[in-house]
DNA sequence: GTGACCACCTGGCCGC
DNA sequence: TGCGGCCAGGTGGTCA
């Protein structure tokens, strides 16, 4: 699924194939996706548009055209493609924008969980969803105090907590396993058992593995697969995630599968206790 | 305020 | 082969 550096690798590859296109029509084969707005609205904001710039926050993409923003969420399986307008247009694809040139961006969705947010230019950081989520790993403001201040009360999975977009914004469900792999705390435990220590390195070992996840293009696995033409590599670097059953990196106890918060998660019962 | 649980969705996989 | 059930999981909403 898209997280992060998967969402970073749309932006950039987006940013370089549609900047300044601007929007004639938009055909939407499926509104629930749109959220906040009725369709008539999102479409009378969006023609006539160009897109000036594209952003990420956490795993929200922001387009961001002449006088409004519209923010993107991928959520489970959304991908981006761009297409001629002549093209068939495929069973998932729920959103299509139909540019001047000839060409169009499609959103295509097999799941229909992706969201599509529009906001005022002046609005986007200060309004949901983006005003409730909390700050990024790569964050001047993520420090051991900040972590410190939002998880020493908590009673749950430390796992749960770093999925928690309103604390710690951009990591998903295979980035977590991976990063607490790499900080040697078993998922289950209390997120209030934490010293400094862990949470330092919670924040190191997290912006290097979505710096390498992102320079790889992310991480191609099950649902998540090829958009835009863009595969990643990171799956070849994972440790722990997927990897039930086969030995550790380290020290060569089987990878084990178990449930935290009803999400499949992959540790090391000998590193991770 | 906190934590647990469910709904949203569809394709793939498995067992019968 | 066909069918039913389960699983995958990010987020928002509801409830205790």
């Amino acid at each position: 699924m898209p997280e992060l550096p998967e969402v970073e690798t749309v932006r950039s590859t987006l940013y370089n194939l549609i900047l300044n296109r601007k929007i004639e029509s938009i055909d939407v084969y499926y509104i629930k996706i749109i959220k906040d707005i009725n369709v008539t609205e999102f479409i009378k904001r969006l023609v006539g548009k160009s897109i000036k710039d594209i952003k990420r926050y956490g795993k929200y993409l922001i387009f961001i055209l002449d006088d409004v923003a519209l923010i993107s969420h991928l959520r489970m399986e959304g991908k981006y493609f761009i297409k001629e307008q002549s093209e068939v247009i495929n069973k998932h694809e729920h959103i299509i924008f139909n540019f001047t040139d000839g060409s169009s961006l499609r959103y295509h969705d097999v799941r229909k969980f992706g969201t599509m947010d529009l906001r005022d230019l002046d609005k986007i950081y200060t309004t949901n969803p983006l005003l409730k989520l909390g700050l990024e790993p790569f964050d001047k403001l993520m420090t051991v105090k900040y972590l410190k201040s939002k998880l020493q009360k908590k009673e749950v999975a430390i796992k749960t907590c770093l999925l928690d977009q309103t604390i710690f914004t951009g990591l998903g469900n295979i980035y977590v396993d991976e990063v607490l792999f790499l900080s040697r705390l078993n998922p289950q435990l209390k997120a209030s058992k934490l010293k400094d220590k862990d949470y330092q390195n919670i924040i190191k070992n997290a912006i290097e593995v979505l710096n390498k996840a992102i320079a790889l293009g992310g991480t191609t696995i099950r649902s998540y697969t090829s958009s835009l033409g863009v595969t990643g590599l990171f799956q070849n670097e994972l440790n722990v995630h997927t990897k039930k059953g086969e030995p550790c990196v380290i020290c060569n106890t089987l990878i084990e599968k178990t449930r935290v918060n009803g999400r499949g998660t992959y540790y090391c019962p000998n590193c991770q206790k």
